[in-house]
RNA sequence: GGCUAGUUACCCAAGUGGCCAAAGGGAACUGACUGUAAAUCAGCUGGCUCAGCCUUCGGGGGUUCGAAUCCCUCACUAGCCA
C-alpha cells in the first residue's frame, strides 16, 4: 500500500479519475472539483452484503474510494448491515432475503476486506461504518415520519432500478422499492455525523446515489456530491468478472492467486488498457507504453502479464502473485513439464486446485476430485471430446487409467488448455 | 376479496395425453485455427453401475396402461375489477 500513488502529472484528482475512465456521471463537475481542490473532505461508498466476499466489480469502488484518499481525502467505508438485510433491486428478479445470522456474517467479512485496500492509519485515515447502527433501533412509525414523508412516490417509481421490475413480469415487492430510501437515509446521515459530502458508487446505482443527494438537499437544504463509475464492460459484450461462469472474488478460499492471475492474464487485446487504467496504480505514462506495445506486439501479451502480477499482488501480495506468475510460466511455458524438477513444480502444482489419487485409478474420478467436471457424466463428456490430459498427454478412453506420475509423485491434470489441477500420488 | 393469465433445465422460451431427458435462442464448456487473445467454424450441456436404468417441467394429491400436458388443492407472480 505504501507504494501506491496518484500520478502527479494530473494536476486534479478528478483529471486523473476521468482519464482513468471512472467518471461516468456525476453531479456539478465545476462544484465538485472546487470542492475537492479546496478542502479535505469526507467522503463515502457502500457495499452490500449479498455474498461471504467482495467482487471485481467491488475492487472498482475500493481503488477509486484508495485514489481519493491518496488525494488527501477522508474515505468512509460502509457496510450494509441494514440494507443487506433488504437488498437493492436487480433488474430480472427479487431477491430472497438472506437471513440475520448470515448477513451479519458477511458484513464482517466485507469490513476486514476493505482494511486491504484503504489505509485505517495516518492523517486521513478510513473509517468504517455500518448503516446497522442508525437503522437498527428505527421505529417503523419514525421513520415513516421523519424519512418517507420527504420521499414522493412518483420519482420513486420513476427510478431505473424500479421501474424496469415494474414492467417485467416479476413485479417488485414494497421491500425492494424502499432500498432506495434507506440508501437516502445513509447519506443523510454520515453527512450529519462525519460531515460527508460526497458518495461514489456504481453508475447502475445512480437512482440510490441520487436518494441520498435529494434527501439531504430538502432536509438540510445543502448540495453534496456524487462519482458514478461507469459499470466495466468487455469490448465482446459479455459480462466482466467472471472466469468460466463463475465470479471473481477477493476472498483467498473463493478464488486463489493464481485463478486472480489467470483472469487478468486472459484480459482481450481490447480490454487490457482500460483494466490497468482502473485496476492498477501505474502512471499514465507507463499505461501508454503498454498501449503502443499492444499496438505493436500484442503476441508477447506484456500489457496482460503486468496487469495480471499487478492486481494480484494488489489483492493477495507480492509473494502470491510472483508465484502465481511462476506455476503459470511451468505450467503453460513452452518447456516440456518433464523437465521441470520436483519442486518447482510441486509448488505450481500447490497454486491450482488439487487432489490425493492413488495410481492405477481411473482419470474419471481423478476429474471429479479435483473439480474440473462436476460429475462423472460430464468427466466422460470431456474425455470424449479431447479435452483432458495428464502430464500434456491426451486422454483417449473414458476407462483410462493414471499411470503416468512426474517425479515427486505428481501429475498434472488438464481439461481443456486452461483448466489445470495437480495431482499428488 | 373476485376474475383472467402464468410458474418448463444457468437465462429466455416452445411443448397442451404416448414419437419428451423435453424444440429454438442466449450463455457456459470442448475441439480446430491462435498468442493461455478476439473473430469464425464444429461439437456439446440432468444423473448413473451408460446399447440399459433412475430422477426432472412451482409443491402436494388424483384420473389414466401411460401425465410437462387432464382434474383437485396449496404456494408464488402479473394484469384487471373491488
Amino acid at each position: 500500500m505504501n507504494k501506491q500513488r496518484n500520478d502527479a502529472s494530473f494536476s486534479h484528482i478528478l483529471d486523473e479519475l476521468k482519464w482513468r475512465g471512472l467518471v461516468a456521471l456525476s453531479t456539478d463537475e465545476e462544484a465538485l472539483r472546487k470542492e475537492l481542490s479546496e478542502n479535505s473532505i469526507t467522503y463515502y461508498c457502500g457495499f452490500d452484503p449479498t455474498a461471504p466476499s467482495l467482487h471485481l466489480g467491488n475492487l472498482v469502488q475500493l481503488l477509486t474510494m484508495r485514489r481519493l484518499q491518496l488525494a488527501g481525502h477522508n474515505p468512509l467505508a460502509l457496510v450494509g448491515g441494514a440494507t443487506g438485510l433488504i437488498g437493492d433491486p436487480k433488474p430480472n428478479a427479487e431477491r430472497t432475503l438472506n437471513d440475520k445470522a448470515t448477513v451479519s456474517e458477511w458484513v464482517s467479512r466485507l469490513a476486514d476486506q476493505t482494511e486491504r485496500f484503504l489505509d485505517y492509519q495516518g492523517p486521513n485515515a478510513a473509517r468504517l461504518v455500518n448503516n446497522l447502527d442508525w437503522t437498527q433501533n428505527y421505529s417503523a412509525l419514525d421513520f415513516l415520519r421523519d424519512v418517507g414523508k420527504h420521499y414522493r412516490v412518483g420519482k420513486m417509481l420513476a427510478k431505473d432500478a424500479v421501474s424496469a421490475r415494474l414492467n417485467s413480469d416479476s413485479g417488485i415487492s414494497y421491500t425492494e422499492f424502499s432500498y432506495q430510501i434507506l440508501q437516502g437515509l445513509d447519506f443523510l446521515e454520515l453527512n450529519r455525523r462525519y460531515n460527508c459530502v460526497l458518495q461514489t458508487g456504481g453508475s447502475d446505482q445512480w437512482g440510490n446515489l441520487t436518494s441520498g443527494t435529494d434527501l439531504i438537499h430538502r432536509v438540510e437544504g445543502s448540495s453534496v456530491h456524487l462519482i458514478a463509475t461507469p459499470l466495466i464492460t468487455n469490448s465482446d459484450g459479455k459480462k466482466f468478472g467472471k472466469s468460466e461462469g463463475n465470479a471473481i472474488w477477493l476472498d483467498v478460499e473463493l478464488t486463489s492467486p493464481y485463478a486472480m492471475y489467470q483472469f487478468w492474464l486472459n484480459t482481450d487485446d481490447a480490454d487490457v488498457i482500460d483494466r490497468l487504467k482502473v485496476f492498477t496504480f501505474l502512471p499514465r505514462a507507463e499505461i501508454e507504453q503498454y498501449q503502443q506495445k499492444v499496438e505493436a506486439e500484442p503476441f508477447k501479451r506484456e500489457a496482460q502479464r503486468r496487469l495480471a502480477l499487478e492486481v494480484t499482488e494488489l489483492v493477495h501480495s507480492h509473494a502470491e502473485a510472483i508465484a502465481a506468475q511462476d506455476a503459470a510460466m511451468a505450467l503453460f511455458g513452452a518447456g516440456d513439464i518433464r523437465s521441470l524438477d520436483a519442486k518447482t513444480l510441486r509448488s505450481a502444482l500447490n497454486e491450482l486446485p488439487n487432489a490425493e489419487v492413488s495410481k492405477g485409478s481411473l482419470v474419471v474420478d481423478a476429474l471429479l476430485a479435483t473439480g474440473l467436471c462436476e460429475s462423472k457424466s460430464d468427466a466422460r463428456r470431456a474425455i470424449e471430446q479431447g479435452g483432458v490430459s495428464v502430464n500434456k498427454t491426451k486422454i483417449d478412453s473414458e476407462s483410462a487409467v493414471l499411470d503416468d506420475v512426474l517425479p515427486g509423485n505428481q501429475a498434472v491434470l488438464a481439461r481443456g488448455k486452461k483448466s489445470l489441477a495437480g495431482l499428488f500420488f
